[in-house]
DNA sequence: CGCCCCCGCGCA
DNA sequence: GCGCGGGGGCGG
């Protein structure tokens, strides 16, 4: 087994594919599947996976390992043949599905050098350009005066040589720590010879005799109240030593959680666990499906469930949304297991990432609490697996891999013969509807543990409001119902649904609307920089003064964004603190946290945001919840925009009331009459899902089908089209009789960045073998691809079609 | 003929 | 993804 089969990381497809390389005999021994190494790549070095190793290659002439970077492997087996399928199922690279389930510093790092080998004078240009130095980076060459030709017969006369450095991108955070440099005695000989106005010295000294273990230099000079320069001295009298010690960034202070036990669960609770808790007992594989209104109870069942694994010896990943709930989630969490926690979420830095992900991999963890791609977490025992709101869009990765966090999670689960829990009070029609064909195991949890009924939702339609004189956001209802809690010192939650509702810009005189002069959308208005922005391929420009169609000065900012709410709900109730939270106010580290915290601490009346409060708050002081456009998102193109209506109003109705204050919802619409709107208001989801099923089935949507969509883009409008054209033609041939290829169509953003989109999809019930056959007809536009620019990507389970 | 740019190829 | 090498264009 002296040949390593690797992975390179060079993602084309025409590299997709395992490379063998002779492994020298120094690496024989320690040489294991899932390390990192270094290899020769034609010309250069670049880093790969090592997936296998072999005995045979049907090359002769194998070019050898150069360097091993790991000296445990970072991907299991699991892992890699999770990577492969998972490659082999969303159409993308092996060295892409790799680097997606790895944190990111153990991306490698690329640099080219240039070293001069003589001392012996070179051209001018050259001696202008090495400016006395040794090695110079290579970028430096462009806008140098040098021309490539010269570097090259440089090379070639042996003068200067290229360098090619391969780093791993990792950082490991050291502390400083300082002991005593000499015995006790000589320590204390020299505090007695020490002048008596180096007082600092003298005390940190005697701290040292008394001391003489190592401590952390920031705790050292905190504690003394002094500064590096005491410390300098001591360590230029050779009294005492330094020394940098590596140690792992936590990001959560374990000590700070409130140990919690197991809450007595209810009967409902008992019934949905039982199950769960058999099959870990059994090791065996499931999917359950708990639907649980809100305060249900739902994540006491996943933590009783992660007792049993833990008590088993095995592992449990916990997949929550994002952010927004996961200080309160990993608050659970810590409380109940404490230290046992890693938490993997993407307001950690990349260090804090990796340093919990080596917690994972060093086995010092049994929980992980985290983000869609903790899915990939390497776990070895894994006992099971809960997927929290699994109704998320965030769960859909909309890059390279497009996965669903849910598809792996069951793979995973198959693998390791352990439940895989998907929850949710409002649960995707394709989860329901597997559910009720018994593929899914599922619980219903009808009662919330406290007994509360959940808040009364009032719904107001704004038509009326235009129709009585009333044209502002707020309808009469609301504005006197936030008046009342705000004078009972009581606290609201306002959400606006801002999606297809951003700030464009338009004339008033001509309805000119300024767009992006490289994509096919209108341009967002940023108030704090007067700027004008693009949201997709961030280009910028300055507010204009006059419209650049017919020159009048009426050129207005449209649409509502959360500030402009802000500026009317401080105009209609001067009275009220407002605190606002969207994408701007939460865009630094911990802001989110913050906010959050100013409003626990009754530090506003109304927290005003975007769907990012939906999620997961919960404060006892909130009894009013308004929504201010009900019906925002109803509109869009998108066969799930009466699903997620209902799911974004469910959620947030459940944000009202959850403790000893009644609460109330307020849903303002232009559309009362719609049965997502209606429907969530009596917080009837079976009701919903039945109706929507229907209209699913009577358009052919999924859970009817499954559908993938293929997206073409070029700089020239015709290839485009054309390609997208020879697509959909050469599909038809190959698909089964009851399959349907819509387009080629525009896409929603018909051109971005320059380059025209066109896409088209594939609905279908019954095609095996689908990957391989797309795979096939894309690899006839290689050629394009490769030399012509030519983009297509394919999306086999698309969440946003927009 | 020498110099330079561009394209296509192959990388184990 | 990227460096190489071959082909071709151009100036002398």
């Amino acid at each position: 087994m002296n040949i390593a089969k690797v992975i390179v990381d060079v993602p084309a497809s025409s590299i997709n594919q395992t490379f063998d390389y002779q492994i020298p005999e120094r690496f024989q021994e320690m040489l294991k599947p899932g390390m990192r190494v270094m290899v020769p790549f034609g010309p250069r070095k670049i880093m790969g996976y090592v997936v296998g190793r072999t005995n045979e290659s049907s090359f002769d002439q194998l070019k050898e390992i150069i360097d091993v970077f790991d000296l445990t492997p970072i991907l299991t087996t699991e892992l890699l043949d999770l990577g492969k399928w998972l490659a082999e199922e969303t159409l993308s690279l092996y060295i892409t599905t790799f680097q997606a389930m790895l944190p990111q510093v153990l991306k490698a790092n690329y640099k080219k050098e240039l070293e001069r080998l003589t001392s012996a004078s070179l051209s001018d240009q050259l001696e202008a350009f090495f400016d006395r130095r040794d090695v110079v980076p290579y970028e430096e060459v462009e806008n140098s005066g040098v021309s490539f030709y010269q570097i090259q017969k440089a090379i070639q006369d042996g003068d200067i040589a290229v360098h090619y450095l391969v780093k791993s991108r990792v950082t490991k955070k050291h502390v400083t720590f300082l002991k005593p440099a000499r015995d006790i005695h000589l320590l204390e000989e020299a505090l007695r010879d020490m002048p008596n106005r180096a007082r600092k010295q003298q005390e940190m000294l005697t701290f040292f005799i008394d001391h003489p273990q190592e401590i952390e230099l920031n705790k050292l000079i905190k504690e003394f109240g002094t500064t590096r320069s005491t410390v300098n001295a001591l360590l230029k009298k050779e009294l005492i030593t330094s020394f940098r010690k590596e140690v792992f960034r936590n990001p959560y202070d374990d000590s700070v959680f409130e140990q919690t036990t197991s809450l007595e669960l209810t009967e409902q609770q008992r019934e949905a666990i039982e199950p769960i808790k058999q099959h870990i007992q059994e090791n065996r594989h499931d999917v359950f499906l708990i639907h649980g209104v809100t305060g249900s109870g739902k994540t006491e069942i996943y933590l009783q469930a992660i007792q049993d694994v833990i008590d088993k010896g095995k592992e449990a990943i916990v997949l929550v949304p994002e952010i927004s709930l996961t200080p309160q989630m990993v608050k659970r969490f810590k409380g109940r297991f404490g230290s046992n926690v890693a938490v993997l979420h993407s307001a950690l830095s990349y260090g804090e990432k990796y340093d919990e992900w080596r917690r994972i991999h060093r086995k010092e963890v049994q929980v992980v609490v985290g983000a869609r791609s903790a899915v990939f977490a390497p776990f070895e025992n894994l006992g099971i697996i809960i997927i929290d709101e699994e109704h998320e869009n965030s769960y859909k990765q909309e890059d390279q891999p497009r996965y669903h966090a849910r598809d792996v999670a069951i793979h995973r689960g198959e693998y390791h013969r352990c439940p895989v829990i998907l929850g949710s009070a409002t649960p995707t029609l394709e989860s329901y509807a597997r559910a009720q064909k018994g593929v899914y195991k599922l619980a219903t949890l009808t009662k919330r543990t406290n007994e509360k009924a959940m808040p009364e939702v009032n719904i107001v339609d704004m038509r009326d409001e235009l129709h009585a004189g009333n044209r502002s956001m707020f309808s009469r209802n609301l504005k006197e119902n936030m008046e009342q809690r705000i004078r009972r010192g009581e606290q609201i939650v306002l959400l606006l649904n801002r999606r297809g509702y951003s700030t464009f810009v338009m004339c008033r005189e001509c309805g000119y609307v300024k767009e992006c002069p490289h994509c096919d959308i209108a341009l967002t208005f940023h108030k704090h920089q007067n700027q004008l922005k693009c949201h997709y391929c961030s280009y910028e420009e300055s507010m204009p003064m006059y419209c650049p169609s017919c020159s009048s000065d009426l050129i207005r900012f449209f649409g509502t964004g959360t500030q402009r709410i802000e500026e009317a709900l401080t105009q209609l109730i001067p009275e009220a603190r407002v605190l606002r939270m969207d994408v701007d106010t939460t865009r630094r580290k911990g802001a989110h946290e913050k906010l959050l915290n100013q409003f626990a601490n009754k530090e506003a009346d109304i927290l005003l945001g975007t769907q990012m409060i939906a999620k997961g708050l919960d404060f006892e002081n909130v009894t009013l919840v308004g929504v201010l456009t009900a019906d925002s998102m109803l509109h869009l193109p998108d066969f799930r925009s009466s699903e997620k209506t209902f799911q974004l109003l469910t959620q947030v109705s459940g944000r009202a009331g959850r403790h000893d204050l009644p609460g109330e919802v307020i849903v303002q619409t232009y559309t009362p009459e719609h049965y997502s709107i209606e429907l969530a208001s009596r917080y009837n989801y079976l009701r919903f899902y039945q109706q929507e099923m229907q209209t699913r089935k009577k358009f052919q949507y999924p859970p009817y089908v499954f559908l993938t969509l293929i997206t073409v883009s070029h700089q020239n409008h015709v290839t485009a089209v054309q390609t997208t054209q020879q697509i959909v033609k050469n599909l038809w041939k190959h698909v089964q009789s009851d399959t349907v290829i819509l387009g080629p169509t525009p896409s929603p953003i018909p051109r971005m960045k320059d380059r025209f989109r066109y896409q088209c999809m594939i609905k279908y019930k019954h095609e095996s073998d689908l990957q391989r056959l797309i795979q096939k007809m894309i690899h006839q536009f290689d050629d394009e691809v490769r030399k012509n620019d030519l983009q297509i990507t394919v999306d086999m389970q698309p969440y946003q079609l927009m």
